[in-house]
DNA sequence: TCCCGCTACTTAGATATTCTATATACATGT
DNA sequence: ACATGTATATAGAATATCTAAGTAGCGGGA
C-alpha cells in the first residue's frame, strides 16, 4: 500500500522510494533493500505498476514504476482495507478501557476480512 | 498486542479470546486456531502471560492465560508502538494528499523502528 | 591509474509468522 | 454408538521480512 501510494504522485525508482518514505515518517518506517525490491517485482508481477529504465545524470541507471490502472484500484482498495483494519483494532483497544467516555464508537457492522 | 489487551481485563482461555477478538472487532479479525494456539505458546515462552488449566463445566478442560506484569508492560510498549505506527503510516498517506487542509499534522521527530 | 565512496539494483538463505489441515479429547443429546 | 459443539495442539506449506553479499556506474582524491 505505502509503495502504491508514493507512486500515485508520480514514478520513482526504488533508491527515491526508500528515501521518501523515511521523509514522510520522520523515520519510522524505512524499506530495507531486501524487503524493497522484492515487493516491487510483486507489485510489477501482479500488473499493479510498469517498470522502465531510465539512465541517471550521475550513477548507475534507475528502474522507475509508474502506476497502472489496475494500481490505481488496488490502492484505492488497500487504504481502504487499512482504515478497517487500524479502526477495528483501535476500537478492541477501547473497548478494553471502560475507564472514560462509554461511546459507541458508531459501531457499524463490517464485513468479515483476514 | 490485542492478546494481551483482551487479556488486561480478566485471565481467559484460547477459545474465549477468539470468540472476543471476533465480537470486538464485529467480525474484520479473527484469530485461526493455527495462529492463536502457537502465538499464546509464544507470549508464554517470553514470560508475558502465565497460563494455568482449568476444569470446565462441559466440554473439555480450558487453558486460561494471565497477564503478568512483564505483559503488563509489554502491552503498553505495544499499544504506544501501534500508535506511532499507525501516525506514521496515516501521515504518510495524507502528505500524498495535498488536496485539502495543508496542516503539519504536528510532526514531532519519531526515533527509528521496525 | 587505482581505489574509495555513493548511488542503485539484485538475489540467496535464514528467520518469523500465518494459514491449511488434521488430530485429539471431553461432554451432551439422540 | 455416533454426531455435535467445545477446546487445545501441531505438522507442513506458503508468504514475507531481514541479513548479507554481490554487481555496477560515476566522480573525486592519492
Amino acid at each position: 500500500m505505502l509503495l502504491l501510494d508514493l507512486l500515485a504522485a508520480r514514478p520513482m525508482y526504488g533508491f527515491e522510494l526508500a528515501e521518501a518514505l523515511r521523509e514522510r515518517t520522520n523515520g519510522v518506517l524505512a524499506f530495507k533493500e531486501g524487503t524493497l525490491y522484492p515487493a516491487l517485482h510483486r507489485l510489477e508481477a501482479e500488473g499493479l505498476v510498469k517498470p522502465y529504465w531510465q539512465k541517471s545524470p550521475r550513477g548507475p541507471r534507475r528502474r522507475y514504476y509508474r502506476l497502472t490502472a489496475r494500481g490505481r484500484k488496488a490502492l484505492d482498495e488497500r487504504r481502504e482495507h487499512w482504515h478497517t483494519l487500524v479502526e477495528a483494532i483501535n476500537g478492541a483497544l477501547d473497548a478494553g478501557n471502560e475507564t472514560l467516555s462509554p461511546q459507541g464508537s458508531g459501531g457499524t457492522a463490517v464485513p468479515e476480512t483476514q
